[in-house]
RNA sequence: CUAUAUUCCCGAGCCAUCGUUCCGCUAACGCGGGAAGGAAAGUCCGGACAGCACAGAGCAACCUACCGGUGAAGAGCCGGCUUUCGCCUCCGGCGAAAAGAGAAAGUGCCACAGAAAAUAACUACCCUAUUCGCAAGAACAGGGAAAAGGUGAAAAAGUGAGGUAAAAGCUCACUAUGCCGUUGGGUAACCAAUGGCAUGGGUAAACCUUAGGUGCUGUAAUGCCAUGUAUAGGAUCGCCUGAAGACUGCUCGUCUGAGAUCCAGGGUAGGCAGCAAGAUCAGUACAGCAAUGUACUGACCAGAUAAAUGAUGGUUUAGAAACAGAAUCCGGCUUACGAGGAAUUAGCUUU
């Protein structure tokens, strides 16, 4: 760990085409207002423990522009609100991959994201508390 | 000063903190620099580039359509011509628009109204025969006739004269249009003058005809490296008596020549090149009416691959709000859009 909390590095963005499929494939759920998230404990060996992507319908949102804007605010949330979870699972010595996707049907401001972003990120350290490795 | 429309410009700058991507430097920590658009969009045209091993003939399909210039090219742009429309100070000028070859090769179609919409006789007109009637005339049959009526977006070239039973480009004059010529001007489209022949509704954004042109597929192209499996199994066809494939959408023809197709199952889904210096951009000068070109000087200005270019605060300002996000790259076209600025146009007020 370094000093340096609130970054998003190459190495902890969720890139793998195989990957993501078994994510959709085997992983669970999460859900907040205006927020899904896909998540898969323990996987493939990773690099880093903590993979993430995000993601927006283009099915709700036609225009590239606001597709965009949506998955700039995600990052923006998650980099800032991670490290909690990074802690817990470097101490646990466990590993995840996330992938978020934004289910609300207008563009939304950055603080509604960060609120729904912590919540969700509350919600996975829960889940990982309760199948911690006796 | 106001307003609308059109065209053009512009499409925020700076500072701090945090963050992303690419490049350079560094042993490393880090440091420095670049980082969406005028439309990146629609994918409507045109190219570059790449692959398809290689000649050719016919048919089909598609594209283009006044002339000249420009450019790599075009359904782009610039200039001109013609036609139509509008305005004015009307033998002329200004502005706008044009899917601007051919309807005189052929076929089809032309709503409503109207007798009839293209081999036109409904009314009215004229001639002849018959019948009725004293007569004027009436009825009916055959023919002539597009001059008159009304309908329509459009009615069979227009006006005048001759001509006739009544009429008719039937004839003549002028005009209009088309074709074939001559002379002069213009690179040409075309314009002016003039001779001969002809008189024929519209529609080619119906088929079509004429002239000219067009290989197909698109960067998920394509080339290379790495990793990995299965030379397992089944079915059909074929191995020079030719499977299958290529040229080309089809037919012919030519060429390649031993594997091809399907079922079921397994593996990979990483990297490099393509790929960021170019029909590039900025400035100046010159040539040209212009589009554009030439020369010189300077600049290097996104390059990802689940896909970067962002967030917060402050500040400048009259304002920072619109449409909108590169994906092989360029030249155009079209569409979307807003605070401000400039020009043109119109109106009003004052002098």
């Amino acid at each position: 760990m370094t000093d340096r909390q609130f970054t998003f590095p190459t190495a902890e963005k969720l890139k793998s085409r195989k990957l993501i499929q078994q994510l959709f494939a085997q992983g669970k759920s999460a859900h907040v207002p205006l927020l899904t998230c896909h998540f898969l404990i323990d996987p493939a060996p990773l690099p880093v423990p903590l993979q993430a992507g995000v993601g927006a319908s283009s099915r709700q949102f036609k225009k590239a522009t606001d597709r965009n804007r949506i998955k700039r605010l995600l990052r923006e949330a998650y980099r800032h609100n991670k490290y909690e979870l990074l802690k817990m699972l470097t101490n646990q010595g466990q590993t995840m991959v996330l992938f978020f996707i934004y289910t609300g049907k207008e563009l939304p401001t950055l603080q509604q994201v960060e609120n729904a972003v912590q919540l969700i990120l509350q919600q996975l350290q829960r889940r990982i508390s309760t199948t911690k490795p006796s």
